[in-house]
RNA sequence: GCCUCUGUAGCUCAGUCGGUAGAGCAGGGGACUGAAAAUCCCCGUGUCGAUGGUUCGAUUCCGUCCGGAGGCA
């Protein structure tokens, strides 16, 4: 037996929000007898339900799913977190015979996951960080990333220096482990991914039906509670960390303080998940290994999940 | 019916003392390795309402018509 054979197969369902992306992986889990792991970088919170439109209990329809209501919202959370307790979900699924199933729209996630990017080599500091950004405001972005262009000059020939979020987390790795971003990179790429993956991306060939889908979606979420979702996040908004970037809460904190009406907030929340989704699919575009379903020409779900079925089938990952 | 204002990018509007036009928002494209639902970069040609006239040349001036807003009766 080749090593590739004994990799483990998983099928990878991406796509922008609202393109269908749950309800695929569940009946892609009945039909191959799989469990989904979702890899969404906002389900892990628990008490986010709405707003990140986790499926409901009766939506998962027995399948069981993993990596979603895992950590309090006032956590700290990414990407090595998620790679760490993804790997291990995918792990104990194909132990017990069953197939993986990645579903989910955090792309960072899905590469780091599959691709299986280290993060070992270089941690995070919280007090080097919070230093750097301190730095930061005191000498200005330039200065910073002049800095930068003085030990890795090629990682800072593609940075702007408005991205001041990447100028520190390249210092930061300079600090904590004397590589340089662009060795970092490569050492995280070292080891072989153990996983035989089968990409299958939602689109829609008409961006605007997607819009619509994603406006329609943001109002059924506020009939189903989103309003009320949301203010006990506002309320605890100062205790969160990452959480806090989550789309569906901060787009109504001027309604809670009465700055807005709702409409308003609600427009701007559809407009907001309007742009996430356009740079998801910009994230996703880029990896040629996906197999896209343009959802908009496909007349029913029967005839969706045949494709995928066959796309599963081409791929041999089982 | 008469008078006034108005019609320019998907929307709100600038502007051209006559040489075919530009902002904001929307939208589009891209980057992405411990914040990623985050962060950041780039992108503005449109019968200047329609049609005649004046002019070398009209979106700009004049006439008429068609929308829209307001006023007077």
């Amino acid at each position: 037996m080749s090593d590739k054979d004994k990799k483990i197969p998983v099928l990878v369902i991406v796509g922008p929000t609202a393109s269908g992306k749950t309800a695929l992986g569940i009946e892609m889990c009945r039909e191959l007898n799989g469990e989904v792991v979702s890899a969404d970088s906002m389900q892990v919170y628990k008490g986010m339900d709405i707003a990140t439109a986790k499926p409901t209990f009766e939506e998962t329809m027995g399948v069981p799913h993993h990596l979603i209501s895992v950590v309090e919202p006032e956590g700290e959370f990414s990407v090595a977190d998620y790679v760490k307790l993804a790997s291990a979900a995918i792990r104990d699924i194909h132990s017990i015979g069953k197939l993986p199933v990645l579903v989910g729209g955090t792309g960072l996630y899905v590469n780091s996951l599959i691709d299986n990017i280290s993060f070992d080599s270089a941690q995070t500091d919280g007090n080097v960080r919070r230093r750097l950004t301190d730095e930061a405001e005191q000498l200005g972005r330039v200065a910073m990333l002049e800095r930068l262009r003085e030990i890795d000059p090629d990682t800072a020939a593609g940075l702007h220096p408005n991205n001041i979020t990447r100028i520190i987390r390249a210092l930061e790795i300079y600090e904590l482990t004397g590589m340089k971003f662009s060795e970092y990179k490569a050492v995280s790429r070292s080891v072989e991914s153990p996983y035989k993956p089968c990409f299958i991306g939602l689109t829609y060939n008409d961006r605007g039906l997607l819009y619509d889908r994603i406006n329609k979606r943001v109002d059924i979420m506020a009939e189903n509670g989103l309003v009320e979702e949301a203010r006990k996040v506002w309320e605890n908004s100062h205790g969160l960390k990452t959480a806090h970037q989550a789309i569906g809460y901060k787009e109504l904190s001027p309604y809670f303080e009465g700055t807005k009406t709702l409409e308003e907030c609600l427009d701007f929340l559809k407009m907001q998940t309007r742009r996430y989704a356009k740079r998801q699919l910009t994230w996703f575009r880029r990896d040629d290994r996906i197999n896209w379903i343009e959802i908009d020409k496909i007349l029913n779900k029967r005839k969706l999940i045949m494709d995928c079925l066959n796309i599963v089938e081409k791929s041999e990952i089982i």
